[in-house]
DNA sequence: ACTAAGTTGATAAAATTAGTCAACAATATA
DNA sequence: TATATTGTTGACTAATTTTATCAACTTAGT
């Protein structure tokens, strides 16, 4: 039971971005330089992003990707749900079919409930909070520097 | 993100012992056949609850499995993290050497975060809880019969 | 035209999951 | 004490998922 690489990439990926946005577009190969992502692996986590309209991306010369709405209203229960997939941590969960016991279980109820408080905390934090957060720790360390 | 069969197989197992236990020890082949789970497979699944005093175990004719401890005494989180391993979700929460970006990284406190409140939830399960609503639920569906 | 970007699909190595099988160990009981 | 019954252990394997890499392609700016 864990996060994948592309859950953990994909929200580095944006935060990065969010991080490093102004007006110009971020470039793809900067993101993977800085968070020590392969440039070919993180084109197939922003893929779905883009598909999401959590970011856009324009090509060519001074091409990149931006957040495509403010950080505060990017949730990580959506970035986690679109690259980990629908996270029915169970799969009769999500279709009841492939198990005839399913109607009468008990445990089933469990991981349902389990996924519910997932998405809970996952979808209490947002992108602007994890800009303040990382902020936060890198004033942090800077002080650190000074003891 | 999912809980793979083996916490699945091993919730279900442990639920179906506490359910069929009186005095005599339950067999784990009869444990196998009401949850269609295979023998050999579900042997593997017994043995670390036995390692970590949940269970216990008796060779021989007449033997079996038997819950070591009161139902209401064995939570949720024991049974999962035992069989999924401890769920870090991403690996620099458990040993933050990993990545050298550790000390200054927002998105790793996130991940920590849910995985307490997984544990959270898991924890306030007991097997007793369970057995409560299995029972719940099959009277439920008795009723169904009526109507 | 040319170059700088993102896009897409095929492919593959590595790791994990899920499961099987067979040899073995312990115990009740006839 | 012989034997059938049950759990124990470890080696092995098939399937799936994860984690990529590479190359061909598209789009946009200069």
């Amino acid at each position: 039971m864990k996060v994948s690489t592309k859950g953990q990439y994909a929200t580095r990926a944006l935060l990065d971005l969010a991080l490093h946005q102004d007006e110009a577009p971020v470039l793809l190969k900067h993101i993977a330089q800085r968070q020590k992502i392969s440039l070919s692996y993180l084109e197939h986590l922003i893929t779905p992003l883009i598909a999401a309209g959590i970011i856009t991306s324009t090509r060519g010369p001074r091409g990149g990707i931006s957040l495509a709405r403010p950080p505060e209203e990017i949730g990580l229960d959506e970035v986690v749900q679109l690259l980990e997939g629908a996270i029915s941590l169970v799969e009769c969960v999500g279709n009841p079919k492939v198990c005839t016991m399913s109607q009468s279980c008990a445990t089933r109820e469990v991981w349902d409930e389990l996924r519910q408080a997932m998405m809970g905390v996952l979808k209490s934090v947002t992108l602007r909070d994890l800009m303040e957060r990382q902020r936060e720790k890198e004033n942090a360390t800077e002080i650190m520097y000074y003891i």
